[in-house]
RNA sequence: CGCGGGGUGGAGCAGCCUGGUAGCUCGUCAGGCUCAUAACCUGAAGGCCGCGGGUUCAAAUCCCGCCCCCGCAA
């Protein structure tokens, strides 16, 4: 297969491994990434991931601030790609973007479309109980992830599956969709498959309000919920503690309990061991968590080392974390 | 100077305001009980109380400086 004179534009991890292929088998001549932005309490510039990547391998960047902007697409077009690949960038592309390859404009969703476009399909896929996810390769239009798909690549979700590591496995995934797509670039007259609109969804954009819990919901969406936001933005509530402070819990793993949760209003901390909450069904016993200014710890040290009576309901608040 | 919480035997914490013998829930080790056990009983080991300086007869505790960890916010 000959070697095409490729632009990536993306800004995540999650495209890493595909940026990675595309420079072993392909000409990258160029990365587009958001600029650099600060992060952390610290407030350090920092470059996003794809920039460093570029950096690493004397690849050229550009970081336009917008880029719909007629300056940054010229700069692009100037570059003379055959073929862009999208993945994880975080801007819409102008058309005059899309239309600028002769060979098109290739998007990396990290969901099997139609369903759970838009910006967090990872989460959204393990939040709604799907047993697969995978990689859909489209050819780009001006909706929100609506193009017409050239090829699909699918895994099976463990039932352990969390964000974190869904968003892993589907990165070391992208490689194999770009080979697939590549592949049937170069046998000429590639597939152009119309997108189902009535079994298309959404999966709009995570704030850290996303992973509050709601403890009247039954055990299994809440664990659904824990997983999904696992490790980002986390699956929180607040616990009010016997000085009477309240403070935002966050929840990145909960088991299955199978006694009855009792007369127990939902949210309540139950009797025993660890930390038994009572549900809208059977209680959850949650197992790793992280309270406010803390560590990230087992349920069972929180315990030990804060004196929580049974009976302390959880997220009983409205002051919750935008 | 964005706001805030924290650093105390291996883990999680209390003690600090109101200086005066290192405490709690676990874990570990040994022994006991038991058909048996992650249960129960008894005992033991294990701490320069983040680092440096100051005040004091005396500092985990009060004062000054520094380092590190974390939550919020962005």
């Amino acid at each position: 297969m000959s070697r095409r004179r490729v632009l990536f534009i993306g800004s995540g991890e999650i495209g890493l491994p595909a940026l990675e292929w595309l420079r072993e088998h392909h000409d990258l001549i160029a990365v587009v990434a958001q600029p650099d932005k600060p992060v952390g309490r610290k407030q350090v510039l920092t470059p996003p991931h794809t920039k460093e990547f570029a950096l690493r391998h004397a690849i050229a960047t550009l970081q336009p601030e917008r880029i719909r902007q007629p300056e940054a697409v010229a700069a692009i077009a100037a570059l003379e790609p055959e073929l862009i690949i999208v993945m994880a960038y975080g801007q819409i592309l102008p058309k005059a973007l899309l239309e600028l390859a002769p060979l098109g404009c290739l998007n990396l969703h990290a969901s099997l479309l139609p369903k759970y476009r838009g910006a967090a399909p990872i989460q959204a896929a393990i939040e709604a109980g799907e047993k697969e996810s995978g990689i859909t390769v489209i050819w780009m239009d001006e909706g929100l992830d609506t193009g017409d798909m050239l090829c699909k690549v699918a895994l099976e979700l463990d039932p352990q599956e969390t964000g974190g590591s869904l968003h892993d496995r589907l990165a070391e995934l992208s490689p194999e969709a770009l080979a697939r797509a590549f592949d049937l670039i170069g046998q000429g007259n590639p597939p152009r498959e119309r997108q189902q609109e009535e079994l298309a969804s959404y999966a709009p954009k995570l704030s850290r309000s996303s992973g509050v819990i709601d403890w009247s919901a039954p055990a299994e969406v809440i664990e659904r919920r824990v997983r999904a936001m696992n490790p980002w933005p986390a699956a929180s509530t607040t616990l009010p503690l016997t000085d009477g402070s309240l403070r935002s819990l966050k929840v990145f793993s909960v088991g299955f309990c199978h006694e009855s949760p009792g007369d127990f209003p939902s949210g309540t901390l139950m009797e025993g061991e660890g930390m038994m909450i009572a549900t809208g069904t059977l209680p959850l016993m949650l197992e790793e968590v992280q309270l406010e200014g803390k560590k990230r710890m087992s349920a069972c040290d929180l315990r030990r080392g804060t004196s929580l009576i049974p009976g302390t309901r959880l997220g009983n608040t409205s002051s919750l974390p935008l």
